[in-house]
DNA sequence: CGTGTAAGGAATTCTGACACG
DNA sequence: CGTGTAAGGAATTCTGACACG
C-alpha cells in the first residue's frame, strides 16, 4: 500500500526547492529516464520523497562528472542485482521447503 | 528534523484528493484552525501527511455530526493531556535522579 | 551534453462575495 | 454553520526552441 515515501504528490517547484536543483535540470533527467513522475489530469508533474531522495545522488553523481547515461546503466544494474538477489533467495527456499503454497 | 510525513509539501490540488475533501472545504477547515498548511513565497498552501491523516479524522468528526468548535476543542485538550503528562513524567525523573544534568 | 532563458499557453490556486439554510 | 459556485487575478507549470559549448 505504498508508504508517504513513495507517493508522487509534490510538485516540480517543491521538488526544486528540496533538491536545489532547477525545474530545468530535473525536467531534463526525467527526459533521460533518470526519475519518473507521475502526473496529474491536467499534466503536472507529480513526485515522491523517495524521488527527490534519488534527485539528490543524482545531482551528486553529475557534479562527480558522471554522465546522464552511465548513472542510468548504474540503476539499471542495481535493480538488476536485487533481482537477480531475490530470485536467488526464492529458490534456496524452495528447495530447503519444498511443496510448500 | 521533521520526517517526510510532517513535511509541508502537498498542495491543496493533491490533498483534495487524498482526503476526499473540497478545497473549499479544507480552505474553510484551515479558517477555523482545526489545520495550519504553509505558505509558498507566492502564497499557495503546502500540507503534511499529517495533516492530510488530521483532515481525514476531521472529515469523520464532521460526519457524526460535530462542529468545527467542538473538533477544535477536543484536538485542545489532547495536546493539553500530552503537555501534563510530559511534564509529570519530567517530574517523575527528577525525583528519582536528582542532580541529574 | 547539460542547462539557462524568453515565449505563449494552460492548469492550479487565491481571495472575497453571494447563496442556501 | 458549513459548503457550493462564479469571478477575476496571480502563481505555477508545461512544451518546444534557441543559445552556448
Amino acid at each position: 500500500m505504498k508508504s508517504y515515501k513513495e507517493k508522487k504528490v509534490i510538485s516540480i517547484g517543491v521538488v526544486s526547492e528540496l533538491t536545489g536543483l532547477s525545474e530545468r535540470q530535473i525536467r531534463y533527467y526525467e527526459q533521460r529516464k533518470l526519475i519518473q513522475p507521475e502526473r496529474s489530469k491536467g499534466g503536472t508533474r507529480k513526485y515522491s520523497f523517495l524521488d527527490v531522495e534519488g534527485l539528490v545522488d543524482i545531482a551528486n553523481k553529475m557534479e562527480d562528472g558522471m554522465q546522464t547515461f552511465e548513472i542510468r546503466k548504474q540503476a539499471k544494474q542495481r535493480l538488476a542485482k536485487e533481482d537477480i538477489k531475490k530470485k536467488m533467495l526464492r529458490g534456496q527456499l524452495n528447495t530447503a521447503f519444498p511443496n510448500q503454497r
